[in-house]
DNA sequence: TCGCGAACTTTACAGTGGCAAGATTGCCTC
DNA sequence: GAGGCAATCTTGCCACTGTAAAGTTCGCGA
């Protein structure tokens, strides 16, 4: 024990972060809190405000980095081939292994939703949703229908709202996705 | 002027709930503060208290008027002899003119979820929407998809992922809804 | 008329987010 | 190596929040 902890953390940032992501897969957003986050942490009340300056600004770093993964994670899908339905189903399944990030990325409220990293990252993503969908007619309805039904599907199982008695989520998510595909 | 407020306010609880929706409206659920609330009412900073007794006992009973009225919008709609596409276009509907109400709906880790009173309207809402769709074959799996579709427009919608230039929300909502049903 | 319970107020306390000023450290330059 | 500088973290403070407990006012039925 006493294992004296030095007075530069080193990896603040990251660690406080990760603190936030746990917090808020266990307890929702609504239960997170700078100084418990600091003292989870081992690091004075104040320490985090030097790396995000904000309350809201944990919660923007969080959001960039949700957005900057959902985004990659699409990208590989679809350059691997992947028609909508597997992208969808690439949606659903961020959103339930990513529950926290997810959680924060859509309630712009909470953080600064005008920062220029976080705009940049939710703009990738949304480009690759937009891009992905087969009716020439009306693409941007084709494209709202098609983010609306995984990104309800992802919501709603979150909430508790879908659960089915031992199903995973992501193959129901799949199943739900397929019902837009069949044109 | 001095127009001595009485001690007994007379209509609080109602009071309280329509500054809670204002309050949410504006700011969301998380610029939401039971001192706030009390202030804007013209009542002490616990006066709410003994009606709600929790500020989750706030949210509690907004998510339960919330889940009684949406349910009665889908019955009305339902009864009316409207098909899915217009039972979800009631959905959308609701969840924009009661921005507020479903904001908290969906978020119980905000509120007394296993609440007696709220469970009951929720159940009541669940009813309405599980029963309205004609695929046989998985009838769980086609009103899961089709809870989805509407559900995660109207939440992408209000969370302002959504906006297409100068167009009604509501109609948008029935065609992405229309999506689903040229089965 | 009286008293009882519901509705509201007052007071108090622990905890929160944000700010300012100070302490400590790694690093860069000479 | 020595000195200085900027990044990092701490301490102390303030206004504010939610909640609990005790006191005050009022309507209403016996």
């Amino acid at each position: 024990m006493t294992a004296e902890r030095p007075y530069h953390h080193g990896g603040l940032r990251r660690a406080v972060l990760d603190a936030a992501v746990e917090v808020i897969t266990e307890h929702g957003v609504s239960g997170l809190g700078l100084r418990d986050l600091a003292r989870r942490v081992g690091v004075s009340h104040a320490g985090p405000v030097h790396h995000f300056k904000d309350k809201a600004g944990v919660l923007t770093a969080l959001a960039t980095e949700g957005f900057t993964l959902l985004a990659e994670d699409l990208e590989a899908t679809r350059t691997a081939g992947g028609d909508f339905v597997e992208v969808g189903t690439a949606y659903v399944r961020f959103a339930i292994e990513h529950r926290a990030h997810f959680e924060v990325m859509f309630r712009p409220d909470l953080y600064h939703a005008d920062d220029p990293a976080v705009t940049l990252a939710r703009d990738r993503a949304g480009a690759v949703l937009a891009g992905g969908v087969a009716d020439r007619s009306d693409p941007g309805l084709a494209s709202a229908a098609a983010w609306s039904i995984v990104h309800g599907f992802a919501t709603l199982w979150n909430a508790g709202a879908l659960t089915r008695p031992g199903q995973d989520p992501v193959e129901l998510g799949r199943a739900v996705a397929g019902y837009l595909s069949r044109t």
